[in-house]
DNA sequence: GGGCTTCCGATACAGTTGCATCGAAATAAC
DNA sequence: GTTATTTCGATGCAACTGTATCGGAAGCCC
């Protein structure tokens, strides 16, 4: 197999151990000879993907933001027990987005646990800032729009504000201050009270 | 200065190194030659006032969690240009403590990355987590109680809401995706939105 | 089937890590 | 002054880290 491997598919790959190990054990115990491992192939074969650590952590953050943002896009992967109305207003797509961008159910634990290790490397590692920026952005752009569509005022604030509760919760989660149902309720009142604004049969009151 | 010496004294100074230097390279760049470095102490006494670096790090991380939750209950250093008039309202004292909460001060960001680092960690270490969870139960506790005050509904809730969002406020303008004023401005939305369900005008009475 | 290129697996290597060990220094008791 | 006790600073050590190097295997072109 020399002479050309798919060497996109192989980094999708590793970037996929990086992740599993990072859920695992976090950020530190994410080492090269443990990636190798982890994605079944020897620590050469990593070396000849990624020219340096770092590089690597950058593309599986990059992953894990792509991935991420797609499943928001596409509302979910459908386990979530809806009817599947595709009718729905624009106030629910929204929840939807925000309880996804939230990683509140079970299956997304590990895609958390992840995130938080990233975000909190990148606090301290600039190049990955900068990719975590572009995810965030990404993320800010599309609930700005939802939060308009829905007629919240000010949606640009409106979905810095949703994010950054949702990645909050999600950490909450994570380190077992909250239970996911509470953190599933406090976003959920947090959307009502932000739709509840503008939408008819609520109370109007903005001062 | 054998026989006796103070331990406690010294496990704080030691805190406070690990702290500068979770600040400074994250928490990976913490180890105990550096730590003993920046405290200005050798590794032996390093090894003596803690067993082990895990054992440091708990004491560390429960050492920034006390001194944020004082300074959260004292409502600031009065740095914040007030006035220093005691005698504002409920919503005012729950605002200085929320904004105190998120760490937006710039002089707090050191404690901000500090932090971050610690709940990641967090999220893959069960002591670390216990202590967090010590923490985040303490600082909800309070701001229950200052939701209550200030009128708002189902204050349990929202604390942890306010919590949450002041985390994830934190985290984001950390990494630059949100300027401290972008934070503040929807930390204080938020905060507006929170106490003027139930009070209009001024104080409204509690239901 | 050669020759060349591309890739990989293993290993070497210097540096660092957390922890254990141990002699020396410094007080307190006598 | 002597001794016992406590603390410290230095060093040793095994394990592990990221990276560099290198021999060999596997495909293409002739």
């Amino acid at each position: 197999m020399p002479r050309q491997i798919d060497h996109e598919a192989r980094r999708h790959l590793i970037a996929d151990a990086v992740c599993a190990l990072a859920d695992e054990h976090g950020f530190e115990g994410v080492t090269l000879r443990d990636v190798a491992a982890r994605a079944g192939v020897s620590m050469g074969a990593v070396q000849r993907c990624f020219r340096t650590k770092e590089e690597m952590l950058r593309f599986a953050l990059d992953h894990v933001g792509r991935r991420v943002l797609a499943r928001i896009r596409t509302g979910g992967d459908g386990s979530d027990g809806g009817d599947g109305s595709g009718g729905d207003g624009a106030a629910e797509t929204l929840a939807r987005a925000a309880v996804e961008t939230a990683l509140l159910r079970g299956e997304q634990r590990a895609e958390a646990r992840v995130w938080l290790a990233f975000v909190a490397q990148a606090a301290v590692s600039p190049p990955l800032a900068a990719v975590l920026r572009e995810a965030y952005t990404g993320l800010t752009d599309m609930l700005a729009r939802l939060v308009a569509a829905a007629g919240g005022a000010d949606p640009v604030r409106e979905a810095q504000t949703l994010l950054a509760l949702a990645d909050g919760l999600t950490t909450h989660v994570l380190v077992g201050h909250l239970t996911p149902a509470a953190a599933r309720a406090a976003l959920e009142a947090h959307l009502a009270r932000l739709t509840a604004v503008r939408a008819p049969g609520g109370r109007g009151g903005l001062g």
